[in-house]
DNA sequence: AGCGATTAAATCGTTTGCGATATAAATACG
DNA sequence: CGTATTTATATCGCAAACGATTTAATCGCT
């Protein structure tokens, strides 16, 4: 989600009673707030475009009878099938608490096998089914539609990813 | 408490299916994969990011004593007290179902007020208590952290923001 | 004024996310 | 060996997100 949220003013002013009642700390309209700003900005377009591509998907993951986590953890599974749930959750920031009751629901629709390693018992292995395969060919529908949809050349794209994937880098850095 | 059997423990042996189980989707070999790649990659990108200042707030937010979603919450209510749910929605990308059990725990909490209008029954007027305002003191230290932790220009940020933006606008474009 | 349509919030059910804990298998070590 | 520790997954409980529905108040139209 997201910090300062940029509320939809009609005057970006601060009103006089938002003043007096202290509802903004002291300081905030230096130089450096504004680093603050835009830093609140960044998480909220983070936020916003996250939501925007959930909210995009959703339909056609209806279609597919999916939802948008489901439909990355499939992503995954298509560029590396026979994970384990530990390997998925490193990829997807997941762990088995989140993983496993959704593995379970992709099992029960038949579009993923979990299978204990017969080298050691306590990993599950985690495989496509040819359905589940075949949901890949509908998920490359999904893309194209993106894709249209986005209007951007792909060096812009590109650009935007290296960039995305650096701030997260710095955030998982700056974290510990 | 046992493991519920979800998967059998014992006569687990790893098919030669599974051993060899193909990793790429057939027929993504193309230019047009590029594409679909770089836009999968986009979509995930963001996910991560979006999760990273997830994970990043998170021990922050816990010292104040509220989670991420009402933290934000807060924050649009410092921007501006006073809002009604819907209000508060419009900014958030929320609803009231979604809304509605976050602001009674923040009233519980002691943080905020909700009040029915005199004006339209229908409507709730959701205001900052006392003691919700001085937990915005803390916020700014909150910011100050994100921001020191980002190790990035004003101007990298800015292009990153309008960035994200435009690919919002244009999904929300498309999306309809 | 009367009544159907609209609007705002709340409620319900399901999925997701996550901290904390439990369980079972594998490993370390004495 | 056998037992303590570690590792991988699963379970539990709560917060959150969201589609669908409900309830109550207001609006709009005749």
């Amino acid at each position: 989600m997201a910090m300062s949220v940029p509320l939809p003013q009609k005057d970006g002013r601060m009103s006089e009673k938002n003043k007096q009642q202290g509802l903004v700390t002291e300081g905030c309209e230096s130089e450096e707030f504004q680093r603050l700003a835009l830093d609140s900005h960044l998480c909220f377009a983070i936020y916003k475009a996250n939501h925007a591509f959930n909210r995009f998907y959703k339909p056609l993951m209806k279609e597919l009878g999916i939802t948008y986590p489901q439909y990355i953890t499939l992503l995954a599974l298509l560029e590396k099938d026979g994970q384990r749930v530990s390997d998925l959750g490193e990829t997807l920031f997941l762990e088995s608490n989140t993983l496993t009751p959704l593995l379970k629901r992709l099992e029960e629709m038949g579009l993923v096998k979990r299978k204990r390693s017969a080298k050691d018992e306590r990993q599950v292995i985690i495989s496509l089914t040819a359905q589940g395969r075949a949901l890949g060919q509908g998920i490359c529908e999904v893309q194209r539609c993106a894709v249209d949809g986005l209007e951007m050349s792909m060096d812009d794209v590109q650009h935007l990813v290296r960039e995305l994937n650096r701030v997260q880098e710095m955030l998982v850095k700056a974290g510990r």
